[in-house]
RNA sequence: GGAGAGGUGUCUGAGUGGUCGAAAGAGCACGCCUGGAAAGUGUGUAUACGUCAAAAGCGUAUCGAGGGUUCGAAUCCCUCCCUCUCCGCCA
């Protein structure tokens, strides 16, 4: 969420970066400028009278202390109109409270000025290749063909005791996603993160505060009985650890990570691109948070997007690294870095880590605040990413590494497989 | 799920209609004391919004949330949420 005084004090450069993010309603940025100079008058209205009445209130009580009854009723006659403008008053200022707040969160994030212009994902900025694409032999075959060869995976079973979707991990399947659960915490934890474990469903406040509700309500689950939500990120109860806390300048930066499954309902995925791992309902990632001060978040983001990289190269997996375009970008982040690893037997980047920087849009809504060097309260920046999401890291592992031997495990994951091959 | 108790500032905890943004203690910060530290001692120590060029100051709101009674509510009433204890169920 935007905040009305930065709006107020940047209008036409709100305006421009809006524009990049290709957003369509920019007479929202009026209005809600006329919205808050309608509150600040509401309130004034509402404080003066406020402190009139308060202040007879207190004479009233002085009086009845030194037995002027008189004098006290005489002032209490003068309450009523007082008493009928506070409600009025108050009645107005929730009601303009609620429209500016309910237009406000409808702005998305203001974009970094180094964010490509672009609608679709063809306008992204390739940022950098890294590693040599292999070349594989003629009878290669895709992810889910070797995940039934090998008895990996079973998406059919998955079918019959939940839906599409929902895939069975087996044997050495599922061996491969503890091993690389375990591998990418492990790394997560050297590069100065600590491990934390959450709940898989949160309330609606914590849906809020990291910007899913109320954008992106129809991409998760609910469970209507209780008002939850399933997480479709860890993201969402990691940060949310942060909200409505005051964070000393020398706690900063919080570095959390954490493996959770994640949720989606991917309303309107269709097609030969949600095959196999492609694209799932459930699936398991480990996600790396940072709270930190906003001097230092475009720097971090670097070093978040390095250790990413890291954690592909030891696997040993060619990738690229993608600067979004505005319209590519999601709602709350102001610079978002893609990393796709190339599929070799489909011949296509896949998806495997968004890390972004949200600067203070995601702080704003959770009030989320560290005490400067003034000693005041200041929005912290945050910023997250996938290290890593599993499926699509297993769907190029499992293609790219094919052999006549079997799947050859990257080195550096055995030792959490204590396996060399998939045969 | 049933019965009971309770939600006050960073924490403990007092406060049952006015002098309460809130005692006291702890913690924390700064100063004094000390060779240095501890102890001791002094001062300070919520957030948001508004007013203001800004700071100070001032005003308003906030004692789980919302509503009500009243000139006046942390305090009384109603609704909801949450926590704890006991019972039941149970990995």
């Amino acid at each position: 969420m935007l905040q009305v005084s930065y709006i107020r004090d940047n209008k036409e450069q709100v305006l421009a970066r809006l524009a990049v993010k290709n957003f369509k309603q920019p007479e929202l940025v009026d209005e809600i400028l006329a919205l808050d100079d309608n509150r600040k008058q509401t309130q004034n209205r509402l404080d003066s009278t406020s402190a009139e009445a308060n202040a007879a209130a207190k004479r009233i009580g002085e009086l009845m202390r030194t037995g002027q009854k008189e004098e006290a009723e005489k002032v209490k006659s003068q309450t009523g109109t007082w008493k009928e403008d506070i409600k009025r008053f108050g009645e107005e200022l929730t009601s303009i409270e609620q429209e500016l707040h309910q237009k406000l969160v409808q702005l998305p994030n203001l974009p970094h000025s180094s964010v490509p212009v672009g609608i679709t994902p063809e306008e992204n900025e390739v940022v950098l290749e890294h590693g040599e694409k292999p070349t594989l032999p003629e009878n290669a075959l895709p992810h889910w063909e070797l995940a039934a060869k090998y008895n990996l995976i079973d998406f059919e079973l998955g079918v019959k005791i939940t839906g599409a979707g929902f895939p069975v991990y087996k044997g050495k399947g599922a061996k491969l996603q503890r091993a690389l659960i375990s591998f990418f915490l492990d790394e997560a934890e050297k590069a100065g993160y600590s491990e934390v474990m959450l709940p898989l469903l949160v309330n609606e406040a914590s849906g809020f505060g990291t910007g899913q509700l109320p954008d992106k309500e129809g991409q998760m689950y609910f469970v209507g009985q209780d008002n939850l939500y399933l997480i479709p990120t860890a993201e969402v109860p990691v940060t949310n650890l942060y909200r409505d806390v005051i964070l000393k300048a020398d706690e900063l930066p919080v570095k959390n990570t954490g493996y959770t499954p994640c949720f989606r309902r991917e309303a309107g995925s269709y097609g030969a691109h949600v095959r196999g791992l492609n694209r799932l309902h459930q699936f398991d990632k480990v996600e790396i948070v940072q709270v930190v001060h906003p001097d230092t978040s475009y720097s971090v983001l670097e070093e978040m997007s390095s250790h990413v990289q890291g954690l592909l190269q030891k696997l040993g997996l060619p990738y690229r690294v993608l600067r979004l375009c505005g319209g590519d970008m999601s709602f709350t982040a102001s610079l978002t870095y893609d990393m796709e690893t190339w599929s070799a037997a489909q011949q296509r980047w896949l998806e495997v880590s968004s890390v972004s920087n949200f600067e203070t849009y995601q702080a704003n809504r959770l009030k989320l605040r560290f005490r400067n060097a003034e000693g005041k309260t200041q929005l912290a920046h945050t910023l997250n990413g996938s290290a890593l999401a599993l499926p699509r890291i297993v769907a190029t592992l499992l293609e790219n590494n094919q052999t006549e031997n079997g799947i050859k495990i990257p080195e550096a994951l055995v030792p959490y497989t204590r396996f060399e091959y998939i045969d």
